[in-house]
DNA sequence: TGAATTATTGTATTTTTTACAATATACTTG
DNA sequence: CAAGTATATTGTAAAAAATACAATAATTCA
């Protein structure tokens, strides 16, 4: 290899994940608390960087997520790569950022490796984030809006089986926005991919509502027909 | 430096940009015949290793820009970066992908310091592209598509002074679908933010069109008041 | 002057969005 | 078991947006 091109391979990348969780308090991110230099002690996105032998970007932040959640099945999608000069103490990091989804009743504390560094944080009570994390989060939030009203992802936030003010509740989370009652239950229903799952809630200390879930096949089908999903 | 630390610094990152350009025969992309190894002789998208000293992703891509088009303003997005192990023969090449806008009758090949071996291959008449420039190139023109439903973004690709059914043709173009002349303008004029210039086309032999402007200040008063864009 | 060519415009119908409030169902308490 | 408490569920009218559809206007050229 030639001197030339020595200079360009002296480059470390990384990946950084926004984790997304959705609970009665809200929308709330996972952040680690860093045992490690640089940025020891300080709350930061969950990441790492990449094995140059046997990683992808995107098979490097499944296995944090992985590591950290011990799920398997995670939504998650590329934001943007992040690669200002001074970003990383270190040297050039370029850094490729995630944002996944999960189901935080799915997520257990026990089954992460890292259990006891790993918190849920409202998104709007976030500490101030090392690196160019602040950054990143707020691109993540921004496109979580986006892709909310265009894709039906946020059941992915949400138990297998939701009652329809749960997913208005997260709507109105993300896209902080209140809808009517009325309207949104029928534009959701007369998109018909969730269905009826003649379920009930129970014990809770009034009318119950019905429960439903998610229906990808009715997705998919409508999809392939050239469909304008929107909210 | 540990040697763990070591191992993670031996990645270069490079830039490739997909660069638009639209004329009556439709939409284009500019490709560059390779001069040098790997894959010389081979069209390919304009790209580059970042200089790690001096560049970011989005400087790297900037200064491709200029050097093959001569010019300084041109619209530019990051599409997403491609990191597949055996993706560049030369060792672990991870590459940013930018989407580009650019006004052809703007772009003189005498400017460009790659004159000889740039040109514009009409989108449905690429040639098999190297590396995984192929999905590259896919991944822009979908995005392009979301986009120009979303943002005012087409004017970028259009002469300062365009006629309607120029900006019909382009989104025609871009969305593979026609759409009704009457209806077309309504929306486009209803949207209020292209101003008619008072000109018209002359030497032409029928009719000849007003000519109409972008008026991106229109634009913005209208997205910060909470303006949905679409088509 | 008329033939050729493209530019421009309006209206009725359908669909979608919006605004708005009363009734239903479960549990709890006295 | 009746009344109270709390949330779930539903319909309709009005406004706005999208769609379908074709006749007239302005220029050049022969």
């Amino acid at each position: 290899m030639d001197v030339n091109l020595q200079a360009h391979f002296q480059a470390a990348v990384s990946v950084d994940n926004v984790i997304f969780g959705f609970d009665t308090n809200g929308l709330n991110v996972l952040l680690i608390y860093r045992g490690a230099e640089p940025f020891r002690d300080h709350w930061a996105l969950p990441g790492d960087l990449i094995d140059l032998k046997t990683d992808t970007p995107d098979s490097a932040a499944v296995k944090v997520l992985r590591n950290l959640t011990g799920l398997e099945e995670i939504y998650i999608d590329q934001i943007r790569t992040f690669g200002r000069l001074d970003r990383h103490p270190y040297g050039r990091v370029f850094t490729v950022a995630y944002f996944a989804l999960i189901k935080t009743q799915d997520y257990s504390v026990e089954a992460s490796s890292w259990a006891e560094q790993a918190e849920w944080f409202p998104i709007n009570e976030l500490p101030d984030l090392p690196f160019d994390h602040n950054e990143i989060f707020n691109y993540a939030k921004e496109l979580l809006k986006m892709k909310i009203r265009k894709q039906p992802i946020g059941f992915e936030l949400l138990p297998k089986n939701f009652t329809l003010t749960e997913l208005q509740r997260l709507y109105e989370a993300i896209l902080e926005k209140e809808f009517d009652v009325r309207n949104f239950r029928k534009k959701i229903l007369s998109m018909d991919f969730i269905s009826d799952t003649g379920l009930k809630q129970n014990s809770v200390m009034h009318r119950p509502a019905k429960l439903y879930k998610y229906n990808a096949r009715k997705y998919t089908k409508l999809m392939t027909g050239g469909y304008d999903f929107d909210l």
